[in-house]
RNA sequence: GCCGGGAUGGCGGAAUUGGUAGACGCCUGGGACUUAAAAUCCCAUGUCCUUUAUGGGCGUGUCGGUUCGAGUCCGACUCCCGGCACCA
């Protein structure tokens, strides 16, 4: 084996550096690939997670290189965020710092596995030569209407004194002080996405280099649904309310109307608060108002607990399609967010309203037939939530669900009860974080003069380093007076900085932009060169970025658009999501402690050994749990073609050997393993691209010749995007070629020589196989029938009289009996 | 709770369009070489049955269906993973 394994693999990444491999000529767009991996946020050092996802992007960049294409591969550091904070309060170390540090082990991490990037395109979202530009974008959003501030509820510790993000409230406790976490209302502001609901929406469909499972998830979060916005009046019945209050619900099942037995509210509702003196039971709704607070304000922790609710005694609600009047809830599984913040309830045909209708006991009232009817009987414990014919609804009766959802709102709307409507479910987005380590926003409160944007000539705003990260209640910001102290940019009067700091999201939404020109004093992006270089050909990234990073990202994209900043629609063609390393049935993550960090594997097998097993052990798009031990397969494989190549039997054999036969059969095992692995890498099936190489290998390694420098060049060159470091060893110091291996075309196969001139039948006798014949390809039907009868070993098994045969040529004879 | 994905030998996985289930690798067992060990090479390796064969039954999470033929398609279910808007 190659002596001094580390020396070599060292020897080699100098190489590639002086011979800068991975340094695109920007100039030359020409046959351009623009290859992009998610920026990694800075952790404390990589693990085989993230060499998984770096040696799958540069196996594709290295393949991409000898395809002759033009590589466009950066790399930055998405370097603001909370366990660099967190670490700060709890060691007393600066984020920048800490970062800074945790990006130079990274970097040296990358290089010792061989990974290349374009390093003098490097970026860093943290660094002011950035985030000035973070800051133009969110003044451009401003200017064009898409930023505004509303109130909006976050996590609070009340012993720590401090925001909690949802990851920070495990049970509804802080996970610091496990003091119970309450709801805070504050002043924060949103970027309109909803604004492009409709185009991120429109627009999946000309993604068609995206994975399906990423668009339908991408489409769900979207969530546009088509219905009717119902105006239910109120009643009071004791008295008579003095203006006509109603409550309106979204609804996009109108065809049920009649079978809605309840109004189930949003706690914040505002009807609630309108309605205080006239009920019955105000200080038992304004508790249970109070208890929901103390739960935290993730979604996941609200719908996923047992529904609740109380009755608003007093006043009830008027079905508009009947009159009946019917008792309003107040209950925690209706969001304000989304749609009215009312809905009406259909215990009959909506399941969470069933449970909730059994649980207090309401009527559950039947109004939709499932068609046809007789085959599902509707079962006692369930809702039935198709659509059908409707029953007990008046003169509606007998009509389908989507009739009567036209008829009834037409009908409503006539009235000026309903109206059409379209909603979404996704939100605008929240941007605002009471924190430091982020991008400060480029706003100034003046008392005279209000809310006033930073001009743009005087960006930066300067993150102050010297700040008190120890909890005060107030973020390290607000409590750094000559931060906030400032004057109005419009009177000159004293005025005050926004304290809080952008959402990360929104420095990962346009980074792909920087790339191409990180220096730059003038612009965020270079339009003309980002027109010529993006989209991105190639994104790759973790699934669990699936919706939200790559929807701000688009969003931002198209919101640049219609700036003509670029003039592409979507920043990214195709789209691969890789799966993560699971250990111990979890994520591997620092958090859970269930890192596996490839440091001494490397130090045994050397980089190119992990690199191939990583990539060997699963498809890159699965998730996959960790093992070292199969390393050692890999090790010995390289062992046996390094043995090959640098073995005697390296001559020209064709001189050799008059036998022809074998010549044949190797020449074709080399094109159809140059087909598969090729196809292999258009599909990002690397453990099979690797596997079809062993097999060819220890074809060779078994040939009873001489082997000639062909074949062995050959798997040298579709080995090297994966085992790097040791192919251009071989290549340049074992057979002896000029320049690195990347600069040598990837190779051709000949489908001339791929045709075996036998084909192999499979013979069924039904559906089980029974024998294989081997025939002449492209023997007819009729002629396979012929031969397969006459074949001995059949004859015990067909016993009873052939009913069918089924022939498919050059693959199975299937004989039915 | 909602949305998306997954489940194949002792283990990781292969089977691209419905057509030989288990490629490739790991582990394990046996053998060769060696004073010995390591390394290397060779053989075996889903499971059960028998009369040990060029044999047969069963077998791709569970139950059912479509088909000449199902890991692959359809229906119902179980378990696991990811996301759910302040982790990134």
């Amino acid at each position: 084996m190659i002596k001094n394994k580390r020396q070599m693999e060292k020897h080699w990444q100098d190489y590639w550096d002086k011979i800068k491999l991975f340094e695109p000529d920007l100039k030359n767009s020409e046959h351009k690939y623009y290859c992009l991996m998610m920026f990694p946020y800075p952790s404390a050092a990589l693990h085989i997670g993230h060499m998984r996802n770096y040696t799958l992007g540069d196996t594709l960049a290295r393949y991409k290189i000898m395809q002759g294409f033009n590589l466009f591969t950066p790399m930055g550091w998405d370097a603001f965020g909370l366990p660099a904070e967190n670490a700060a309060i709890k060691d007393g170390i600066h984020p920048a710092e800490s970062t800074a540090k945790n990006i130079a082990t990274m970097k040296k991490q990358l290089r010792e596995w061989g990974v290349g990037y374009a390093w003098s395109k490097e970026i860093n979202s943290s660094s002011p030569e950035y985030y000035k530009w973070t800051q133009w974008l969110f003044l451009q959003l401003y200017k064009k209407g898409l930023a505004y501030r509303k109130k909006a509820k976050v996590n609070f510790c009340p012993s720590c004194q401090t925001v909690l993000a949802n990851e920070q409230v495990i049970e509804g406790k802080c996970e610091r002080c496990s003091t119970a976490v309450v709801q805070k209302e504050l002043e924060q502001w949103f970027l309109k996405i909803t604004a492009y609901a409709e185009r991120l929406l429109e627009d999946l469909n000309t993604l068609t280099k995206w994975p399906e499972k990423v668009k339908t998830m991408q489409k769900n979060w979207i969530g546009r649904s088509e219905g009717a916005e119902v105006k239910f009046k109120l009643q009071a019945t004791s008295y008579r309310l003095q203006d006509r209050e109603s409550i309106k619900v979204f609804t996009t099942r109108p065809d049920t109307l009649f079978g809605c037995t309840y109004l189930a509210l949003s706690t914040e509702h505002q009807i609630i608060e309108k309605l205080k003196s006239k009920v019955e039971n105000s200080k038992e709704i304004e508790k249970y108002i109070e208890e929901t607070k103390k739960q935290s304000i993730s979604t996941r922790d609200i719908l996923g607990k047992e529904k609740s609710g109380v009755e608003i005694k007093g006043v009830k609600a008027i079905n508009p399609v009947n009159n009946q009047k019917i008792p309003i809830w107040v209950v925690d599984y209706v969001l304000m967010e989304y749609g009215t913040g009312a809905i009406m309830a259909v215990p009959a045909h909506d399941q969470r309203d069933f449970e909730f209708a059994k649980k207090y006991n309401l009527p559950i009232k039947k109004v939709i037939n499932p068609l046809p009817a007789t085959l599902y009987p509707l079962p006692a414990s369930q809702a039935y939530e198709g659509e059908g014919t409707l029953i007990n609804s008046e003169k509606y009766n007998g009509l389908s669900s989507q009739e009567a959802k036209e008829k009834i709102t037409a009908d409503l709307q006539k009235k000026g009860l309903a109206e059409k409507k379209v909603l979404y479910r996704l939100r605008d987005w929240l941007i605002s974080r009471q924190r430091y380590w982020g991008t400060p926003i480029p706003i100034i409160y003046c008392p005279k003069c209000g809310t006033l944007p930073l001009p743009e000539k005087d960006l930066p705003v300067v993150l102050p380093r010297d700040v008190q990260f120890k909890p005060g209640g107030e973020s390290p910001l607000k409590r750094k007076s000559n931060f906030i102290q400032t004057t109005c940019p419009k009177c000159g009067s004293l005025a005050r900085r926004e304290a809080d700091t952008m959402d990360t999201f929104i420095d990962s939404s346009w980074y792909y932009l920087r790339y191409l020109s990180p220096q730059d004093k003038k612009d965020a992006f270079n339009s003309s060169l980002v027109n010529r270089w993006l989209p991105v050909d190639q994104y790759i990234g973790g699934v669990e970025h699936a919706i939200m990073h790559l929807l701000y990202a688009r969003f931002i994209n198209k919101f640049l658009y219609d700036c003509k900043l670029v003039n592409f629609n979507e920043p990214f063609t195709s789209l691969f999501t890789q799966g993560m390393v699971i250990k111990d049935g979890l994520k591997m993550s620092k958090s859970k402690g269930n890192v596996v960090y490839p440091d001494t594997l490397i130090e045994k097998y050397g980089a190119d050994a992990v690199r191939l097993y990583i990539l060997f052990i699963a498809p890159p798009d699965k998730d996959v749990e960790w093992n070292s031990k199969g390393v050692t397969g890999m090790w010995r494989f390289l062992k046996k073609v390094e043995q090959l190549a640098a073995g005697g039997r390296l001559q020209a054999a064709s001189q050799k050997t008059k036998n022809l036969k074998p010549e044949v059969a190797l020449r074709r095992n080399i094109h159809q393993t140059i087909k598969k692995v090729t196809e292999d890498m258009e599909r990002f099936h690397f453990n099979t691209a690797i596997s079809s190489i062993m097999e060819l290998v220890n074809y060779l390694s078994r040939y009873p010749f001489p082997v000639s420098r062909y074949p062995l060049e050959v798997i040298i060159l579709l080995l090297a995007p994966f085992a790097p470091h040791f192919c251009e060893e071989i290549w340049q110091n074992v057979l002896k070629n000029k320049g690195s291996v990347f600069k040598h075309p990837w190779p051709r196969y000949e489908s001339r020589f791929i045709q075996p001139e036998k084909a192999l039948i499979i013979v069924q006798v039904n559906g089980k196989l029974r024998a294989k014949i081997e025939v002449e390809r492209d023997t007819s039907e009729k002629e396979l029938k012929e031969l397969v009868l006459k074949e001995e070993q059949l004859k015990k098994w067909l016993t009873k009289p052939i009913k069918k045969i089924v022939v498919v040529p050059n693959q199975i004879v299937n004989i039915v009996i």
